[in-house]
DNA sequence: GAAATTATGTAATTGTATAACATTTAGTTT
DNA sequence: AAACTAAATGTTATACAATTACATAATTTC
């Protein structure tokens, strides 16, 4: 919570709202979704979203999903760790939840992938679509 | 070539038109940019270029890159490698430049992560967004 | 050749994101 | 406090991306 908190700080409402809508959600949410979500705390046009949504990534404070063009709150798997560069996140498509994994052991082959080519990576973007552990078949649990 | 010939060969006249301008491209097209494209051979709407692209994304013939909403004729960096399970793509944010490397290498570690949370994996999602070596910082070559 | 499947054509609509421009607010400097 | 600056906000219009719905034609299968 921390690193979050920190960074919340300098949050002006519209940010905060936003934010709050994504932590409040337990699956990412659209600009759009946000939107709607919004309009009662004064959101009237996509660009508010949007606008606020660019500072929250700037911060870290939330991530995008680009197999989804949604958008979710950080959550760090592990809060001891700081590595922002290489996150992995499992999309379940049944249920639409999605987690945030480390992974960081991935780097070094990532690097060494992008290094063969000469490539300078900034980023990298990680998202394995499939279907998470209570959606199994099998599993008996209804997901909320 | 091989793969592709021979998945080529069931191809209709539209599909074959939309593998054809993706392969001439040496960048990413996006499905509006091939409507375009091809307007002299009959594409009219968007549809039927999205209907093309549906069945060259199944038979692998063509990928799609999330993080960009555009689309890449499949090039093997590896031709001998038919494991199309586990591809990075590289990105150039300078000259658009799209690379497609082998990531077997990653494959079992991103098994390992997923597997820590008894997810199921169905696809993976990989884009490093970043600068090729022609566009580094120094080099005077022009890309094209 | 009838039935079923696959591919096409077309229009309308929904969803996602940004451009352009005016205005306000908050923070700094003097 | 007044002037300046930078960041945030408000609003409209537009561009870009993708799908729904429905009709028609071509191909394959039996």
């Amino acid at each position: 919570m921390a690193r979050q908190m920190s960074a919340a700080e300098g949050l002006t409402p519209k940010q905060q709202l936003v934010m709050k809508a994504l932590n409040d959600a337990e699956r990412p949410l659209s600009a759009y979704t946000l939107l709607d979500l919004l309009r009662d705390d004064g959101f009237r046009a996509p660009l508010q979203v949007y606008r606020a949504l660019e500072k929250l990534l700037e911060t870290g404070l939330a991530h995008r999903l680009e197999s989804l063009n949604a958008f979710v709150a950080c959550r760090h798997p592990a809060c001891d760790s700081d590595n922002h560069e290489t996150i992995v996140f499992t999309i379940c498509e049944e249920c639409g939840k999605v987690q945030e994994r480390n992974g960081e052991n991935l780097a070094a082959q990532l690097h060494a992938i992008a290094g063969e080519a000469k490539f300078k990576s900034r980023k990298s973007i990680i998202e394995l679509r499939g279907c998470c552990e209570e959606c199994l078949p099998g599993s008996s649990d209804t997901p909320s």
